[in-house]
DNA sequence: CGAGAGATTCTTGATATCGAGACTCTGTGA
DNA sequence: TCACAGAGTCTCGATATCAAGAATCTCTCG
């Protein structure tokens, strides 16, 4: 079966053959994958009525464990944004009551953020949805193509961090 | 080696040992290795004074072939984003001269966008730079572990679409 | 013990996106 | 032929992001 990358790799073939176009093979692959794969995201979340960075943050808050807080700082580490735009995701959180914020004791210049009971109840039933939304994307590859799949991903990805390094 | 996301579902496994998260391995990978890959075009095309939106707008055109000339409709199918977004993007290259817009003349709703030779020559270079930048990406994994990694993806892909539809 | 480098968070302004609806034009069916 | 459903494009308002810099506080080192 051809897909929209075969496609894409064939034209550009036509109008360039001088290049190397393999790269492509895997990489566009991974960029479209991981297109569709936001938007299965966002159709899970909306039962729970979150959107993804909502998930994004409060996930990372619960992952950390009771008493299910975290500095602003660590969350940026954790969802990969600029301080700018955590700011304004823990205004928003703390706005419709899924987080708290409070001034960390130990530190004058920090603030801790924290998970209400409200909060995780919603990033628990929609971590429900996304997995089994991903279980059904998933469906179509045997459970060992998706072990191979997994370590193939793991080992480009190390690969990717230690070039940036 | 463990990496990020093996991180990412020990925690989860810690405070959910209740469910199955067997499904990130892979699509928690895609995700993240897309955001890679994001900010590693982004730093190709700098080069070239081009951004990401605007290599996919020309590449479209250039993959078209002579006369590099395409409706918006057809570019918004190629490039996945909306009406508003496509003429917000055309105008802009219009403004710094790498595409034009013209009537069409046999359909009087419809708009022609053609690529100037600027627009040519700019994603002439960005694509030679893009694809050397991923090939070094990719250089960690052999070819054989790349064309497997390219086949389980257009698998994946293919069964996202099936399911979507 | 005090100065300055660094950590932490927030503010501001520029950018780019989406979604919904407006507008124009085409082409078909009665 | 003429209404009208639908295609194609654009406008507008709401939203979310980033980058850069300001403000505050900590802590090391001379």
């Amino acid at each position: 079966m051809r897909d929209e990358v075969d496609a894409l790799v064939a034209s550009w073939a036509r109008e360039r053959p001088d290049l190397d176009l393999s790269a492509m093979q895997v990489l566009s692959r991974v960029s479209r994958l991981a297109l569709h794969l936001d938007r299965a995201r966002k159709e899970a979340f909306s039962a729970h009525r979150v959107v993804a960075w909502e998930f994004d943050v409060l996930a990372a808050l619960r992952r950390a464990g009771p008493p299910y807080t975290l500095s602003p700082g660590s969350l940026i580490r954790e969802t990969m944004v600029t301080s700018g735009t955590m700011t304004n995701r823990v205004d928003r959180l703390v706005h419709r009551g899924l987080v708290t914020r409070s001034a960390d004791p130990s530190d004058r210049r920090g603030v801790l953020v924290t998970l209400t009971p409200e909060g995780r109840d919603a990033v628990d039933g929609a971590l429900g949805s996304l997995l089994d939304a991903e279980r059904r994307l998933l469906s179509g590859l045997s459970e060992d193509e998706q072990a191979q799949l997994a370590g193939l991903l793991r080992s480009l990805g190390l690969s990717f961090t230690d070039l940036a390094a």
